[in-house]
DNA sequence: CAGTGGTCTAGACCACCAG
DNA sequence: TGGTGGTCTAGACCACTGT
């Protein structure tokens, strides 16, 4: 079937059924969904689905907007619309410290990284706070987008005391690897973990639209010696991540 | 200052400094931040805000759309357009299984339930594999929203085998108190927890606007004997939630 | 009933991308 | 250079709220 017939609108629109835009995005929701849009495919233009369903451009992006933003399809300004493959969800505990390196090679993805920002800065007050720093001490950060099976994941900013990382262009893959082997590896660790809105920077970095729901961490972790050795606030793309508890009743 | 005086677009709208969208959104959340918009005040009616600013209404209404999106402001149809009060944030333990009203009772905030849903039910499949159910089997159901001084805070709807709780009409405030009573409560539980974008019923429920980041979290949890007790899946504003978790070395 | 937000239109111009 | 999405306008009518 043909996506300009599917989309004719005697078949599917009526004056009392809600709002147009809305019966528009269900109806190329179901398109979607019984494969008539295959994934990567691309969408009829803009003004070419408003001569199809006799709906003006202005309805027919108010429309659109709202599969981007449940990450259904993307737009590439000067290119098109294109239906979005389906990305697999991840697990991740929240029992165990795992490094996002050695847990995705568990689960058989390759991982990579790209560097947004390393090396050597005076701390913001979050950081002096959160790792103890004395006045002047600096920090060795490390900023980058992790990207597991060629899929970007997550935003990562980790800050640590510079006599725990001296160097922290010579973080390569696994931050926590590096760390074992200066023997400073942390055994502990707190989470607090939140939802937000993605911003437009961060969604970008991310792939998928801004608005789109992200899950913030911010992870304060701890040496044997009780010791802070990091803190790393990371923003996890939503719709690729569970992260699993396991929880105990309190007495 | 006056708010008119303080959108006299002289002062910040300019030619090259991106979309206008964008220009009067800013101009309008410094407006906030500043409190020259105090919680709860109105905004300028659309149509006045166009006049002021020299835009379009659609210009300003997608201005305007983005705040409601962020949760700054919040639109009633035929009443205006609101200033939000800020919600505080309420921080959840993922190491301890605790009750939702027992958490709110030690900070102090009052919690009331509204019933959505509370019967017994013909099990979903779902519900028949996480509970372990035989067939023709039963499950009791309770769906509410949740509320903690007075904001709405989370939708939960928890499912149990009926031998378990056979009366859920008898469940007023904590289900974990009532199962106690029986001795029946959970001593350990599973969460998996991702972040959505709400639903547009959904959001309502929580009085957030549509596409908010909330997260989603789904609960099955066990008795003394294995045996599962209960199966949970609940939305929670992501505006007003912090779940913390403190993670140990895997060996 | 007056005033507010919600939907919708037709048409214009700009910014970006690909062949 | 032609086609795409991105922004913007002026104006209309509908749906809901509060008085």
């Amino acid at each position: 079937m043909d996506i300009a017939d599917f989309l004719r609108p005697e078949a599917w629109l009526s004056r009392s059924a809600g709002p147009r835009y809305v019966q528009l995005r269900r109806r190329l929701e179901a398109g979607i969904e019984e494969g008539i849009l295959a994934p990567n495919s691309s969408l009829p233009p803009e003004r070419e689905l408003a001569e199809i369903t006799d709906l003006s451009r202005v309805t027919v992006r108010k429309a659109i907007q709202e599969l981007v933003r449940e990450g259904a399809v993307e737009q590439r300004q000067g290119s098109g619309t294109f239906v979005r493959e389906p990305i697999p969800r991840v697990e991740q505990s929240l029992s165990h410290l795992t490094s996002f390196t050695e847990d995705m090679q568990r689960r058989g993805l390759q991982t990579t990284s790209k560097w947004l920002e390393r090396g050597i800065f005076m701390p913001s007050p979050d950081e002096v706070v959160a790792l103890g720093l004395a006045a002047g001490d600096q920090v060795s950060r490390i900023y980058r987008l992790r990207e597991a099976g060629g899929q970007p994941m997550a935003l990562e900013r980790a800050a640590l005391p510079l006599d725990i990382l001296s160097n922290p262009t010579a973080v390569t893959t696994s931050l926590y690897e590096l760390l074992e082997q200066s023997g400073v590896r942390p055994v502990r660790a707190v989470q607090k973990i939140s939802a937000i809105n993605l911003e437009a920077e961060d969604a970008e970095l991310l792939n998928v639209a801004e608005g789109t729901a992200g899950l913030r961490i911010q992870r304060t972790s701890y040496l044997q010696s009780g010791r802070v050795a990091e803190l790393t606030r990371s923003i996890y793309r939503g719709d690729a991540y569970d992260f699993v508890a396991e929880l105990r009743l309190s007495h």
